[in-house]
DNA sequence: CTTCGTTCTAAAAACGATTAGAACACAGCC
DNA sequence: GGCTGTGTTCTAATCGTTTTTAGAACGAAG
């Protein structure tokens, strides 16, 4: 394997030089960069990365730290993410903290180690709490997550007000009990409760909303409890993709149809979102928006390190289908 | 922040065995041990990897390659992976070459320059073609895409005969005129088609299989033409979860109910299939348990670099849904 | 009391790059 | 010619570990 040194020989420079070609850091002539990059391809060399990240004291690399890839949201979500990292020739090291406050604690001591240039998270309850950029080693923007007073850069969904667009449709369609199961366990299922409620308060209705782990089996179960409950709720509003799923399958366990036996809208846009009959009416996320924004401010934060604080809020969209239609009388 | 040195003073040893406690190579007497614990926990000392990696020459890190990680075949297997990978203290870096050799390619010198201690790789088809594990500087592991002769470590499901038996299962229930919409630009498409036709032909029936690219959209479209043949096909079967999606939505798009109008059936037991009156029949493929070998033959080949190579194959469980119901006469 | 072997520790040499700071070349000016 | 300034290049120090090498300490055997 080729080294910095043997480069220098072959270009007849020395390793400052082939260094500073590489590197593009500080000026060098016309006439030695093209004999180091000559010599680079001839010997076909490559740095050291090793030896780059402990000199240089960067690494180039970021972290990503989600709930569970295994949620399409972060799926997509980290798929555009690494997307752009990659055309800036940025390294992704991508975390599962599957809401445990504990493992999200490893996987941030983690990245210390990793002397990361900085980390995309995509916090647990707690962690929100009180949340400081300031008590991190390196820059922090949140994705997905963040509270309305939190000091630190985020891009999150309109969630209160994507909720309250989706409730007022239901409820425009006729629809006044009008149930909501929320996935509690993170700070946006709570604001898209909210906005349900406020929905609901605002109309002279009472809200009913039931707290669940956003899982697909607690929601179905949970679910269940509630059809069983009497009056029947007319609608159901469910504020994630995965409780979406564990509702959808609850109401085929009930032998209930939508709209005609309960409506049903909920969020994410998911590709079986249009395939159950007659189509289930969500707020489509912008999950490649998301990504994108979250590591172009992680991009602006490792520039300057003391820039101001942002949050850039990105709207959802209703797509209205099949599940939420005009209730009959 | 505290480095080798400071803790070798705080522990009055040398950094060597400080060194020696930290890595466990070497013998260490028990109350040197103990006094250099003492001073790592007093000093909250953390190795700097990028030191450790350079000097060690090895970087507990492997790779990760993949199509797309959207393809919620691969976002399971890759979740799997991770999880290993992370108890045993290494590094994940994920990669999506989009079915682009090029990009492969990228992303293969990426792993290089790396140094990763290991590549698990779902090749494309030409990378597919004559490889030779020989030819890259680490070792590497093929998932879910592998040739009769290829000749290197490799986990995959029994792809011809999970295709087989879900044909044999359609003919079965009475269904003769089956289509099937295979993907062409992967190795497990193309086995898949096998299985099938070998069905087909065992059972004196005409094959008619369709190549896709493994998209959604492509599926779609495809199968739209397909069923404005006549006759029309009196089932389809799909070779994965992506193209079955596309197939479903083009029915959805035909009006077409199944099994009554046209059977169908498919790879990948993902949520919806059981969501989607009267559920789908498929093979379902143990995700969970394929990122778990192809993690743990790499593991194995990283310490034993001679030993023989290995296929594990994995069998397809067949569950039978609505849509592949006895056909009506 | 030496000698040998064992077990552990210390000092110093890698690992392969980046980057200060010194050195150099050259031009322009007095 | 000497001096200064500018732009480039070189030498050597440095990043923070691991690993090699040499040697100290100690006990057992002769």
């Amino acid at each position: 394997m080729a080294q910095i040194k043997d480069v220098a020989k072959q270009a007849g420079v020395s390793v400052a030089s082939v260094s500073r070609v590489l590197t593009g850091q500080a000026k060098v002539s016309e006439t030695t960069t093209q004999r180091v990059l000559a010599a680079v391809k001839a010997l076909d060399y490559r740095p050291d990365l090793a030896a780059r990240r402990l000199r240089s004291r960067r690494t180039d690399t970021i972290g990503l730290i989600v709930s569970d890839i295994r949620n399409p949201f972060f799926t997509e979500v980290s798929r555009a993410i690494e997307d752009v990292a990659y055309q800036q020739q940025w390294r992704v090291i991508l975390c599962n903290a599957d809401e445990n406050p504990d493992k999200e604690a490893v996987y941030l001591d983690l990245m210390r180690d990793e002397n990361v240039s900085g980390v995309i998270l995509s916090p647990t309850l707690s962690r929100l709490a009180g949340f400081r950029p300031a008590d991190y080693p390196f820059p922090v923007v949140l994705i997905d997550r963040c509270d309305r007073d939190t000091a630190a850069d985020a891009v999150v969904l309109d969630n209160l007000d994507s909720a309250y667009r989706l409730t007022v449709h239901l409820i425009e369609n006729g629809y006044q009990r009008i149930g909501c199961l929320y996935g509690a366990v993170s700070a946006t299922g709570r604001q898209r409760q909210e906005g349900y409620a406020a929905a609901m308060n605002g109309h002279g209705l009472v809200p009913q909303a039931v707290a669940v782990s956003a899982t697909v089996d607690h929601a179905r179960t949970t679910a269940g409890n509630l059809l069983r409950q009497e009056p029947r709720p007319q609608a159901l509003l469910a504020s994630s993709g995965l409780i979406l799923l564990g509702v959808t399958e609850a109401l085929r366990t009930a032998r209930l149809r939508f709209p005609e036996d309960i409506a049903l809208a909920g969020f994410d846009d998911l590709p079986w979102t249009r395939l159950v009959e007659p189509g289930i009416t969500v707020i489509a996320q912008p999950t490649d928006d998301l990504g994108r924004a979250a590591i172009d401010l992680l991009r602006q934060r490792i520039l300057q390190p003391e820039q101001a604080v942002r949050r850039v809020v990105l709207r959802g969209e209703l797509e209205v289908r099949g599940s939420s239609l005009k209730m009959m009388v």
